[in-house]
DNA sequence: TTGAAAGCGCTAACAC
DNA sequence: GTGTTAGCGCTTTCAA
């Protein structure tokens, strides 16, 4: 790569300091009280050789660096990816570049991630938190680290958050069904104790306590992160047990969906006759399934966009307080859940 | 966020000079014959305090930041988010990190990508450019950039790219319709000059020729890019006309073909009865259509750990010669081409 | 065997 | 009005 022109190069074809150049460039002639003729010089003369500013230079000077640090679970999750596009748009509006990186729901990977991100300096971080790393959370809060989780959180740990409404969508969605007198409930979620989850099962416990239906625990499973496909399959099976059929299922994610109704389809069960379907967030897939499926929309680029805000004010901020921001979601409606 | 401990904090605290942690940290203790027992105190001291190196200094010294940029059409398309994630695992293995961007299809946001980009001192970029960008990567050879064309270039830039087998793809595909004796095979395309979608036209036209059938230009329909959904609607209408119904149908892109099953189930073709169908690329959302559907398989990981380890061979190469490289695809079989 | 110092490109306080 | 210079954190040459 040929060397790039720098102020230097500027100040000697021009005839003047670096410090004239540097300033003149950032617009703080006024200030700093440089000739008009001169002004003109520089600027005709950068234009000339097509300065462009090292921005590394900059981010060791000041250090800030304008780029934040993106960790999520994975990038090719068309979940995950659409919550980077709107992150991209957000901090580009903001003069900030993004670095990106997947976890895979692995500590490990996470951490490295965290450390990458940090040793290039980044100004802060959103991150999608991985099972377990409370203590990666807590290690950047001591670090005086500027970050904020996204799509899920902590129960245990006080940190900047942006989430879903998922107590509250869950519940509706739920609600939606015992209002239609269905009172056999069951739910499909992943087995992890982040709060995303953990709210979501709340919500439809909550909302099965409160339609008076005695909650069982074995409508209720939970599948791993890995595996999952196997899980549900069996999952399914077990909940549809000749004789003692549920009335509707809802999932915890849009995965868990793909998957179940796979398995649905494949036993020949018809949706709605024999079973509703409610779904949290939706697929692409859902478009060619026979019916329409019923579903929990989040709100993703207000999600993003609340992450990057928040995240760009605590950049900023002095004294932070940490902020948790639920964005609230709708239901679309679909004939999966008649 | 809390002032980061620096090597010369280390070296105060040691009690020696910066020059001294500096080659101790990084392995030099050899060549610069530092004394053993101020090795360990370093490093020691070093642990305690937790010290992270400043990769942005590092960056500035070197004028390298083991840093990539990479510029897709649109993260949120599962394609490219696909490709994203395999280019950043690549990445990682070779110790650089991922810097990335949407261009959109539009020229100035690529430009401004190219730009913040290169201002950031990325060491090279990996581009699956924008139709009518060839100024920007023209300028990108002049200044000596060190980068690669991913899944698209230019018939007229030689530059190191790599991409599918996009003409021999097209062409097994139609061949495979040929063979089975379907002669009015029509095919839907980008309207763009970019030579992933000429390639495939020209596989898809050469197989025509080949199987002794001659094109008609009303079996070609080229959509835009924007609003192709509706185009897509009207290229079906007006190629499934009565009385002059066409055998099979190929699709040049998975978008396409989702666009295309939508209208075709909408209309009440039956497919493969009725019609013949393969895509280029596969969709999630095939997995509910009736039959399943015959497509062109690229190889999206090998065709990013290539790309990366083009560049990477670019960036520490003197003098640069360029290369194509072109990945082989396969065919998965479904009903649909019956 | 160790340290001083220059320099990567940029900014800004300070001096002239 | 304009220039000098120190310094951001790191590496490395050269001198001691």
């Amino acid at each position: 790569m040929k060397k790039r022109v720098s102020i230097k190069d500027i100040a000697e074809k021009v005839g003047v300091s670096t410090a004239l150049v540097s300033y003149v460039l950032n617009g703080k002639e006024r200030e700093a009280r440089v000739g008009e003729e001169i002004a003109g010089k520089v600027r005709k003369v950068a234009a000339e050789m097509n300065y462009q500013p090292n921005l590394i230079a900059r981010g060791l000077k000041f250090g800030r660096t304008n780029t934040i640090g993106l960790i999520v679970a994975d990038i090719s999750n068309p979940f995950f990816a659409t919550l980077a596009r709107s992150i991209e748009l957000e901090a580009q509006k903001n003069g900030y570049t993004v670095l990106f990186g997947s976890s895979d729901e692995q500590l490990d990977k996470s951490q490295n991630l965290i450390n990458t991100f940090l040793n290039r300096q980044v100004d802060g971080l959103i991150i999608t938190p991985v099972a377990g790393s409370q203590s990666q959370i807590e290690e950047l809060k001591k670090k005086g680290v500027k970050f904020v989780l996204m799509d899920r959180g902590f129960k245990d740990v006080e940190t900047n958050v942006v989430v879903t409404d998922n107590h509250e969508a869950m519940y509706s969605a739920v609600k939606l069904l015992t209002e239609k007198g269905y009172r056999k409930i069951g739910m499909i979620a992943y087995d992890t104790p982040l709060t995303h989850m953990q709210d979501r099962i709340q919500g439809y416990k909550d909302a099965l306590r409160n339609a008076g239906t005695r909650f069982k625990s074995e409508w209720l499973k939970k599948v791993p992160y890995l595996d999952y496909k196997e899980h549900v399959a069996d999952a399914i099976a077990q909940m549809l047990k000749k004789g003692d059929e549920l009335d509707a299922l809802v999932f915890a994610t849009n995965s868990i969906s793909v998957q179940a109704l796979k398995v649905i389809h494949a036993r020949g069960i018809k949706v709605p006759d024999d079973l509703r379907i409610i779904s949290f967030d939706e697929s692409d897939t859902f478009e060619f399934f026979y019916a329409t499926i019923t579903y929990i929309k989040q709100n993703l680029n207000e999600i993003s966009e609340k992450a990057v805000q928040l995240l760009i004010k605590n950049i900023n901020a002095t004294a932070p307080k940490t902020a948790k921001v639920i964005v609230p979601s709708s239901i679309v409606l679909g004939q999966s859940s008649k």
